[in-house]
DNA sequence: CCAAAGTCTGAATCCTGATTCACTGTTGTT
DNA sequence: AACAACAGTGAATCAGGATTCAGACTTTGG
């Protein structure tokens, strides 16, 4: 014998796979799922097309994990406010809020990560982790119903909903940002205006007592 | 002179310019709009490759044209519920159980319209009618506020998120016959639980002083 | 330092459809 | 009928990205 996978390569063949996600990462961020392609990422990550082969079995795969990376942190940062203490809606108001503005200041990551179309394997992750948001919702609507603030029939419909109303405005082509960048230099609707209209819009959906 | 392009002529290739569309649109409807290549386009509707670009400048125009056919007529025939006489309660209920009743009964072409990746062409079509959809939305609330029974703040971004929960619900990822399709075999809601829950979703998130 | 066993490289190749175009078939005019 | 001008054909070509692979280069253990 005269080779052995030791400590070091371990760590650096990490380090490298790490790398190349982050670069991933910050291309989709910067120009979408269209954007990543594996010669520009071969390039942003210094490194050779035919190397990208050694730590992803493809393309495919390799997408599918800036996806989940990327969607991983949303998911995270919207069950930490929603399982946090506090009233129902208050909480599902702050998780609201906070996802509006974490959309609001890296559009295109969220555009890429919600709606871009993409490979077969990330709109397989996409449909789990909507499942996993409309979860969130539908959980935290369940607690308000519990204690009397909210009133609902039909929660995984009602989830499904809310999971589109927040999508479609904030991401989609009729989001008030989105409606900027086109007929661009005229006025727009701020974010505090556009987190109101949702929230409400939402609280209501779901017959909440205390509407803002 | 020796040829000139005759009446009869004109009609023939408007007939195959219609036929050929026909095929398309039946094409979108069965596998979606990535079922639709030209070639296979050409073989259904009986003619060369070529022969499509003699009415068609290209895949991107064509694709286009197939879109604002079919979306033409659910715009249209959700204007017609929404224009009707009545309370604007009653016409938004009815739209919108129309609606999903459409989408329902077709859903891989309501897919393919609402939500399907395509041509940059197609997209730039759908733009335009989401606007469309919330702006017809949009009226129909406005008038709903004016006879008091409905209360909404912002008109333009309810309107979105409107669009989007009724998007969501019906053809998105979490649909129930998306699920359906997914866990074949197993329960699934009816159009009649599904058309409830998106009404009184709507209903209240507009602030409906009725609701079912 | 050497040989063995990996790893890296990037130009060449493959793949999947759209698009073209030289040729054949039709139609309209004289 | 004969010709001009257009329409239809479909195999060949093109396009643009993913993927491969024959060296060249590194690392490891002796």
């Amino acid at each position: 014998m005269a080779y052995r996978i030791t400590a070091q390569r371990v760590e650096r063949d990490q380090a490298l796979r790490e790398h190349i996600l982050d670069c991933a990462v910050q291309q989709v961020a910067d120009g979408g799922f269209s954007s990543l392609t594996m010669s520009a990422l071969a390039r942003n990550a210094g490194i050779a097309t035919g190397s990208l082969y050694r730590h992803f079995s493809g393309k495919g795969e390799l997408a599918a994990e800036v996806f989940v990376k990327a969607t991983r942190l949303e998911l995270e940062t919207l069950k930490q406010q929603f399982q946090a203490k506090g009233r129902a809606v208050d909480r599902l108001r702050n998780g609201l809020t906070q996802f509006a503005a974490r959309a609001w200041h890296s559009r295109q990551l969220a555009y890429a990560l919600i709606a871009e179309p993409a490979e077969e394997e990330v709109e397989t992750r996409r449909l789990h982790y909507r499942q996993a948001y409309a979860s969130l919702y539908g959980e935290l609507i369940a607690e308000g119903i519990a204690d009397g603030s909210f009133e609902v029939e039909n929660i995984p419909l009602t989830s499904a909903c809310v999971v589109g109303a927040v999508a479609e405005s904030l991401v989609g082509p009729l989001s008030p940002q989105a409606r900027a960048d086109r007929e661009s230099g005229l006025p727009s609707e701020s974010l505090e205006a556009v987190t109101l209209a949702i929230v409400r819009f939402c609280l209501r959906a779901i017959n909440a007592k205390e509407v803002p």
